[in-house]
DNA sequence: ACCTGAACACCGTTCAAGT
DNA sequence: ACCTGAACACCGTTCAAGT
């Protein structure tokens, strides 16, 4: 594996164990093995490298939605199972999460990074007009209706992993508020 | 105005006009004009001084909330206003909206912040209530229809914080997409 | 092409004093 | 009770060298 790889591997891996301030670029050198100014090599700067951690799991959640996209399940059912995913990731790596889908200096960044997140997207996109084909969806634009679930998601994840899903709020958990949301909008 | 208080607005101006990265206590030391560790003397540290900023929002948006409701439009219209009163705190303040809804060190406060963030959840869910009573929302239990009403507006407005709304997923604005959960939710 | 050591300008936080 | 100046242990980033 080179420096490069190494260097977001162990980065990921410091994001996961001690969150956002925890990836500095002198941690991550040091787990890699090399001097504290090594990354510069690599990455334009600390930003850069946070961007190829996200690069590398919006690719990855494509690959999983597209996966899910395949099954032989019910249409409606492959959804589920793809936004059952989606929130399993978000609560087993909320730092990493958090980076793809709400740090600031990430989502300005546009180029590959962009590409990534919107293929990720697309592909669930993907899984939303199968449901819709079955009925199991309401005839809205398709775009605007896996907007709208999309982002519903990322809402009840992101109060999760920052800890704001209290029981008062009626959200127990993530899961049970995706559920309740394809109930209303017509999915049995 | 005391010196705590000069503390809490101009590290608000700062995190206005810069983000959270400027918000250092050394640069709000110096706007109010005391010794770059005189903020000890009144905040435990960093943190502590955020999430007094998000106290203090937190009320203001509890108090708006309250205020829609005793409006004398229809409860649907009062509920779309409310929603519309959220949004746009969310794209006048991206930063400061940021630390109430996202930053895990103040979802982890607790107390008084944890507190003033119920009451607004609570005046939020009373809008819902009366929109219910009139048969605009379905007769889902208060408490969970409400907070997925909050989750999506969340995640709308933060997806959009973060520079993430892009025209192809479907979201051009939060307000749109919002008014698409209340549609598909049987609000006419 | 890739790496290193020294250096700079920042931070948050603590501490011993001052009034 | 509130504030100050000095100091410590960190950062990100840059630069002149080294192989």
């Amino acid at each position: 594996m080179s420096t490069r790889e190494n260097l977001i591997t162990q980065a990921a891996l410091l994001l996961d164990k001690g969150g956002d301030a925890a990836v500095t670029l002198r941690a991550v050198a040091h787990a890699v093995g090399v001097s504290h100014n090594a990354p510069y090599r690599h990455f334009k700067d600390r930003n850069a490298l946070l961007a190829a951690i996200a690069e590398r799991d919006f690719r990855m959640l494509a690959l999983a939605f597209e996966g899910t996209r395949l099954g032989d399940a019910e249409p409606i059912q492959r959804l589920k199972e793809a936004l059952g995913l989606f929130i399993q990731y978000g609560r087993d790596y909320p730092a990493r999460y958090r980076l793809l889908f709400s740090d600031p200096g990430i989502g300005a960044a546009g180029g590959s990074l962009e590409a990534a997140a919107l293929k990720a997207f697309t592909a669930f996109a993907g899984l939303v007009e199968d449901a819709q084909s079955t009925g199991a969806l309401p005839p809205t634009p398709t775009r605007e209706l896996a907007g709208l679930i999309y982002a519903t998601a990322h809402g009840l994840v992101d109060l999760q992993a920052g800890g704001r899903m209290r029981e008062q709020k009626g959200l127990s958990a993530a899961e049970q508020g995706v559920a309740l949301l394809l109930l209303l909008l017509g999915a049995s």
